[in-house]
DNA sequence: CCGTATCCTTGGAGATACTG
DNA sequence: CAGTATCTCCAAGGATACGG
């Protein structure tokens, strides 16, 4: 890390450290994607209560559709954040749950959730003062 | 809204409980939506050492363009999460910062780059795993 | 009931070129 | 240096219809 430049010219910035998730963690950028993906996060927090059924998970992520739920239940299952368990029965029943991996990323998902809970009227008040001061453009 | 359906069928699954960021919480959607976008994640994290210059954020945020580094500043100024100081010298010179606001999107955030770290090796062997059972489909 | 397969639209995002 | 403006492309995602 070659910041400081001891030169006397100007150091503020800091420089590029980046010692972020960036390049090497291409990987950790595409899990942190998907983690972050709306989907996603609404169809895990409709497993924090227990085990759901296909059509009760429709229900209870209004707006979804077919194909995205089942979409985003597949890259869950690959993933191992949630089991899927279908009973051979004559009208079909399959449940899925949330594995507990699936459960430690509700929580760090929770955590995100509330964050947006608890500022989400400061940050509307700014979007509200800086709309203001650049009415259109 | 005709839910509820009290015929006394199946309530197995728990049925639509959903007390969670759906239906009214709209806009906290829209607030996590932002909070998990990609870039968004990339810029506060380049931002957390300290103030950086639009260049600096470019070489700190590598694969990012500029139209889109342009945009996630505008809408992270636009919530109030980073502040931008311009001085009026001879090579213009602006600064971009974490706002306190910011710094705390900031920690909710890292839980969660934290969580792909931490899990990152077992989803990978998930995925290998899923991808061996089900070769093309 | 539990999905898969197909079409089709929308806007997110990169590349490029230009201003203050 | 710090952006803005424009074009284009492609893929995420909704609607619909069908299969097990």
């Amino acid at each position: 890390m070659h910041e400081g430049a001891a030169d006397g010219r100007a150091v503020v910035t800091g420089g590029p450290c980046a010692r972020w998730p960036v390049e090497k963690g291409e990987d950790i950028r595409r899990i942190v994607d998907r983690a972050g993906d709306k989907w996603t996060v609404l169809v895990i927090g409709a497993l924090e209560h227990g085990c759901l059924r296909y059509t009760d998970l429709q229900r209870s992520v209004p707006g979804i559709s077919q194909r995205m739920l089942t979409h985003t239940l597949r890259q869950l299952r690959r993933d191992g954040l949630v089991s899927r368990t279908a009973y051979p029965e004559v009208p079909p029943r399959v449940e899925y749950a949330l594995t507990p991996l699936g459960a430690t990323l509700l929580d760090a998902v929770t955590i995100l959730v509330d964050w947006a809970g608890t500022h989400h009227g400061e940050i509307s008040a700014n979007r509200a003062a800086f709309d203001e001061a650049a009415p259109s453009h």
